[in-house]
DNA sequence: TCTGGGGTCCTAGGACCC
DNA sequence: TCTGGGGTCCTAGGACCC
């Protein structure tokens, strides 16, 4: 039934993860630049007809302003608040400076988002941390916070593990430390509501509910086959770990970039299709420029449509290669666009890419030194696609014929790379993507070429 | 007075391949 | 010729987080 006693208890036997929580930041930012708001109730966020709530300072919180709020409703509740659209790259620069203060006490830090972080002090090399130590490690980190901030304030919690550094973040906020002692773990959860838990929201609560369980108390007892029948297979067995505190989860700094998406919500709902296809045009210049100024390029372009009823469609469609270009992600989004069903108008739209793993996007032929080595054969466009990976690719009877070859390319500091590339020639224009042939070759060259072993190549033949 | 924008992860079904 | 199991990829949707 219950958790054999050799389960419970995390892997880490001191209080070393670190959760920095940065108090109602935008609104801190804004009271911080200026004075006039200090001490005053302040709303950052959407400030049109359906903006929603970003942050609201302490002292609007004392109204019921909450987080994702509709701004309308945060109005009526506190009419004298000062209500303002956010000045995200203040945020990226406050944030910065203040992820440095972490990361001059730890070579480990995982941002979660602008305001928030988990710091391993292992990974600084701290041991037999006792809570008086990490309490001082704490409070001295805050006043560090505070210093390079220009006066913000955090909250900090710690623990055996993230999930316990993470509640008790939330325990004495603003401006509090909470440490949770090694081996109090299970006893420190159980009584609370299983919504405490990250990931356990409305949807998850309800069904734990109706299996009697509204505590992690009742959680920690719960078979974990029932679990995983109640919420499925990954999420059931994630959330028995994380009830009994056997949660081992490493702090991770640089995790991979897996999307890239704009999107928009309308003051009016659109139903113009002219009108949508030239925004849609625009979202995918945006979201190229933002890949490309983050070096990457990705393979599957998404539309997102909202409807009036707030009901929410997505129409996807996967390239050959990947690419990074505006005209092709305009290209695809409109294509995906037509397919949509906007009926009674759209309230939001939206353009992403994604599947952006183990590729390098470059312009092969006015960047690369070594273009003139690369070898290009021309092939006619076959009638139709050979198969499904490469409808997505040719973008139908804009295309007139396609070139494709391998070589190698001296991509953007990053050196030595094999590839093989694509071009499609359109009417608009030459279409250029390519990808890496040999992801463990790449892999490589651009970690310097310790790893000895022989990229796995071969082609797979018949194996049953 | 309805519900932002940026993401992540998971599920489920179908296509396709071996 | 029929049946099938396993794995991967793609698509659509949903839950969730800050």
């Amino acid at each position: 039934m219950s958790v054999p006693p050799g389960r419970l208890g995390s892997v880490r036997t001191d209080p070393s993860v670190l959760h920095v929580d940065l108090d109602a930041f935008f609104a801190a930012v804004e009271q911080r630049d200026k004075p006039s708001l200090r001490g005053k109730a302040v709303v950052v966020g959407g400030i049109g007809l359906r903006g929603v709530v970003s942050t609201a300072s302490y002292e609007a919180r004392k109204y019921g302003v909450r987080s994702a709020m509709s701004t309308a409703e945060a109005r009526s509740r506190c009419p004298h608040a000062a209500y303002l659209g956010p000045r995200f790259e203040v945020y990226r620069e406050v944030s910065k400076a203040v992820m440095a203060q972490m990361r001059a006490l730890s070579p480990l830090v995982e941002p979660l988002s602008l305001d928030e972080a988990f710091v391993d002090l292992a990974a600084a090399g701290l041991s037999n941390l006792t809570v008086d130590d990490v309490e001082a490690i704490a409070n001295d980190l805050k006043a560090a916070i505070k210093e390079a901030s220009g006066g913000l304030t955090a909250s900090v919690g710690a623990g055996t593990s993230k999930l316990i550094a993470k509640i008790a973040s939330d325990l004495d906020k603003p401006d509090g430390v909470v440490v949770v002692p090694a081996g109090t773990e299970a006893e420190f959860l159980a009584p609370m509501q299983v919504t405490v838990i990250p990931g356990v929201g409305p949807a998850t609560a309800q069904r734990l509910s109706m299996a009697g369980v509204r505590t992690v108390g009742d959680l920690q007892q719960l078979d974990q086959d029932e679990l995983i029948r109640q919420v499925g297979s990954a999420h059931g067995s994630s959330l028995h770990r994380l009830a009994t505190a056997s949660d081992d989860r490493p702090v991770v700094s640089d995790r991979e970039t897996k999307s890239v998406s704009v999107e928009d919500t309308f003051e009016t709902d659109i139903i113009d299709r002219a009108l949508l296809a030239a925004i849609g045009d625009r979202m995918a210049q945006q979201v190229s420029q933002r890949l490309q100024k983050a070096q990457l390029s990705g393979r599957t372009v998404t539309v997102k449509t909202r409807m009036h009823d707030f009901t929410t469609h997505t129409r996807s469609s996967t390239l050959a290669g990947p690419t990074d270009d505006p005209r092709v992600i305009g290209r695809m989004a409109r294509r995906l666009l037509e397919d949509s069903d906007i009926s009674g108008g759209i309230r939001l739209l939206g353009v992403g890419v994604s599947s952006l793993a183990d590729w390098i996007q470059d312009d092969l032929f006015t960047e690369s030194e070594h273009a003139a080595e690369i070898p290009v054969e021309v092939i006619e466009l076959p009638d139709r696609p050979r198969d499904r990976r490469s409808a997505g690719y040719y973008p139908g009877q804009d295309v007139v014929h396609t070139e494709h070859g391998e070589g190698w390319v001296w991509g953007s500091g990053r050196g030595l790379v094999t590839v093989r590339f694509e071009t499609a020639l359109t009417p608009a224009g030459p279409v250029r993507t390519f990808a890496v042939t040999d992801p463990e070759l790449t892999k490589r060259a651009l970690s310097g070429g310790e790893d000895d072993k022989p990229g796995e190549t071969g082609q797979d033949g018949p194996n049953d």
